[in-house]
DNA sequence: CATGAATGAGGGTTCATTCAT
DNA sequence: TATGAATGAACCCTCATTCAT
């Protein structure tokens, strides 16, 4: 008996809540009984709606991969951050404030990774990939691609860091020593790169 | 058929070979039975020697990124590099000629996350990182431990970028930024920095 | 394929049917799937009417005991055992008349108090020995629980004197001896006892 | 490196210190090698000496069994029981004094039973209540096997009531109220118990 | 004789999936 | 549609036994 009606509305609704067990616990650590539990329906139901786990998860995956943008749309907005100092500072805090749900996107980005035998559908996550991207990229507008992937890998970095050592590594620091730098990235610097690039 | 050999270099032996299968499958899709065969001992054997899946994983991990570093440290002093900027083009020749392996490891080092209850043995995972930070630190000599960190954020985050997308990134283009950047770190920028931290 | 009758029912079923078995080769000797197999069920279908094996037999047990106990009472009142004689001879066929099961309920109270770690569970072979002490007294009305106890002792060391040694002990003479003595246990002898004891 | 020479003593040395073991855990929660390291030896050495596990345990059930006779006579020549009440309350003491013990060849006996397939090998049971019985009938001259084998009985029934329910059952209580009724066996009764059984 | 590393069948248990209701 | 009892292959791990040393 459920509530929704429209049968894709639902096995979204189903995908959205299946990602609280599945951030906290893991693709192969989560039983269909448990999450079946989860969302308060029978494992019966849950294969009704999804061809089987494998699929249930990607789907999951997609689903979300596509809905941070909104995410992070919302924190540029909210935040009046003209400078790239203060950009930089802003997205830094965001990453902070959820830290929890990206490392799970972490996690669940090499769950995905192994779970879907010999890089089949790693297109999922180079979709995924490109989101965050895209993102960093219209927020800090360096002009550089180089530097926006640099500057994304110190984001992931810091956040793997700190889940294998949260006392060691801090955002507010990470932040700040890019703030620093950030000056001598856009001028004659970011010209000597391109060229190097080139040879 | 007793072996003569030590029991620890057997056991170290086990476990690089165990290193194979784990990498390419993670640790939950490896059974007990599939990895004794490809260690060609019996199942029985590979619980002489290892209490269990958990703990033979765990010793596993420990003495790759030990011997990680030790290679590393061969590599830098047969290319003699003595100035920064070559030492970071060594390091990153050192991670593209090994990816496949440190992409394996990076996967690793999320499996054990989740398949110890709890958090319960992440002192494994810290030690891990703080043996490639110890590496980073003695190779670089930047004087200043937050650049090092931001340098093995780099470092983890292109090679997750590009287990995701490896057309996209290239850690020959991010080395050549680094170099670029680095008489940058050391000079005034250091200066800066420091105070920043104090503030 | 979901059977309609009820859970409970069809879980003191399959304790009744299990017994067959335990009682023919001791706990320990019984696997999961071969009881799965005598009981015409999947070994996942066993777990999911019990926790695990202890519980089963656990249960099984229990289950027994209250019918052994329902049993004795119905033969009594067939057999119109009125005068404390006749109820002896009653108790005594009873058990001989189902003396491979009782010598198999001996065995199995000797496996459940082995195999539940440092006394954890004694409590249910206390109970299932009450259920058998209050039988008798209910039964027997000598009304003073030292006598009963003995006579307990009596019906269970004959038992047990007959699983090593059938042909030298027999019911029928063990019977009619306590149903000689029977008469100068419940007269001043009693009395006698009860004195001894507060001395 | 055995301290002693001959072959036939130390397998005796061997099986008495195995019992330790086997009446504290029972015959298969023993491991081969837990008792190998009771014994301060190889598993190899205890399969030198034994064909296997069976016959070990099977071994050492004989070895004892003989034992015990022995360890009754000290008792009786050491207390100088005259009067058959004085014997039984001898008899009872003893019991208690060693109760761990008794309890143990209870479950022990069990244990044999078991685990020689379709009483095959059952002589040695039989044999080792022979000798208990022995044991009772020279010490208390009641004069009387069916007696002998009731009080056995109840020596037997009382130490298993008490392994599972020791606070309700009593050795000394036991032992009263078998004083007591003690000279009603001994007259015109025991007359008409023999009549009894030849009807 | 003594050792203990090696074996692998078999133990209890889990869980993705199916299907009668 | 929705349910959850039923399935059984496959999991991790144990342990009696062997045999090269």
């Amino acid at each position: 008996m459920p509530k929704i009606v429209n049968h894709d509305d639902y096995r979204e609704e189903l995908l959205r809540k299946a990602f609280q067990l599945f951030a906290r616990k893991g693709y192969s650590k989560v039983t269909i009984r448990e999450l079946a539990k989860e969302l308060e329906v029978s494992t019966g139901t849950l294969y009704h709606y999804f061809e089987n786990k494998d699929v249930l998860f990607e789907q999951m995956v997609k689903l979300l991969a596509t809905e941070d943008v909104a995410q992070l749309n919302v924190m540029e907005r909210r935040s009046f951050a003209h400078t790239p100092e203060r950009v930089i500072e802003v997205l830094f805090r965001f990453i902070e404030s959820k830290e929890f749900y990206f490392q799970s996107v972490i996690l669940m980005v090499c769950d995905v990774y192994r779970y879907n035998e010999e890089g089949h559908k790693l297109s999922v996550l180079k979709d995924c990939l490109n989101i965050y991207r895209e993102a960093i990229s219209q927020h800090l507008n360096l002009g550089n691609p180089e530097l926006e992937k640099m500057l994304l890998s110190i984001v992931i970095g810091t956040i793997f860091q700190r889940m294998l050592d949260p006392l060691e590594v801090s955002y507010v620091q990470t932040s700040d020593v890019l703030q620093k730098i950030y000056p001598f990235l856009t001028t004659g610097l970011l010209f000597e790169v391109k060229k190097a690039g080139n040879e």
